[in-house]
DNA sequence: CCCCTATCCTGAGGGC
DNA sequence: TGCCCTCAGGATAGGG
């Protein structure tokens, strides 16, 4: 599934193909993937506008065009943001198409449609609560110092859930949750307020580290996950436990445990994780 | 506030 | 081969 390691993958992807070009033609396939914007007016919204940026926000992709507008891009769990030729025969669930200047197209694809796409400008959004509040992003500068580690230890959560809080972080799903937590030698199941200071800077100093190690590898596709150009990761070959239940812990060689914490699969060592 | 569950949705994989 | 069942989960909404 697309977290921040995959998004940033396709958004470096992206940027260099699409920042510059203009959208010269709009297909709309399956208007529901629109949640804000007119479906209607969308390919007369859109046509015409170059894309001037193009950006993340937590697991949100942002191309901002004219005008000050944005399309705003969520994956949700299987979806993909490709640049395919227009020769190319457009695979199932293809749900949204922009032709660019050069020839060139932007592929939207979603088969479980957990993903969503917006128009319009960032504040409406924002305002409308198409947008959530964000934390702080584990690939900005001041990530450690921006107190995220004493809001964990001020909270009665797992530790778990409040790292998969987007409020709280923005951008850890349940791969990279678990994977810090390892790093972090952090049980995931534990609440925050038991947290010593170290250990909660321990689990902060872990998320970008995971993180960037995961974009070095390009994203984990463990099934539905795909760059900007359609190809496959190598991140989920270097997991620690993420998938790994029932195997053994590559720092003990203990079988990993695999429970569940707010709903979602967990896997840690218990005896690395205290 | 927190937690659980249901909802959205398709495809993969297991059992028979 | 095929059918049915379960499971995977990001975000959100609603109930306890």
């Amino acid at each position: 599934m697309p977290e921040l390691p995959e998004v940033e993958t396709i958004v470096r992807d992206l940027r260099p193909s699409l920042v510059g070009r203009v959208i010269t033609r709009v297909e709309l396939i399956r208007p529901s993937v629109l949640r804000f914007g007119d479906s209607r007016t969308l390919p007369f919204l859109l046509e015409g506008q170059a894309i001037n940026a193009v950006a993340r926000r937590g697991k949100f992709i942002h191309l901002r065009l004219g005008r000050g507008e944005h399309l705003v891009v969520h994956l949700g769990m299987t979806g993909t943001l490709t640049m395919a030729q227009p020769s190319t025969p457009r695979a199932l669930h293809t749900h949204l198409i922009l032709d660019l200047d050069n020839g060139s197209q932007l592929r939207y694809r979603d088969p479980r449609r957990f993903g969503r796409v917006l128009s319009g400008q960032p504040s409406q959004m924002t305002r409308m609560r198409a947008l959530p509040h964000l934390g702080p992003d584990p690939l900005s500068p001041g990530f450690a110092t921006s107190g995220v580690a004493e809001t964990l230890r001020n909270s009665s959560r797992r530790i778990k859930s409040a790292l998969l809080d987007q409020a709280l972080i923005a951008g850890c799903g349940n791969i990279y949750a678990d994977e810090a937590c390892f790093l972090a030698r952090v049980r995931p199941t534990r609440r925050g307020a038991t947290l010593t200071r170290l250990e909660a800077l321990r689990l902060v100093l872990a998320l970008p580290i995971v993180m960037r190690q995961a974009i070095r590898l390009r994203g984990s596709s463990f099934s539905d996950f795909r760059d900007g150009f359609g190809a496959k990761g190598e991140a989920h070959e270097a997991l620690f436990v993420y998938g790994r239940g029932g195997l053994p812990c590559v720092r003990c060689r203990a079988l990993l445990r695999q429970t569940r914490v707010g709903g979602r699969t967990t896997v840690y060592c218990q005896l690395c994780q205290r």
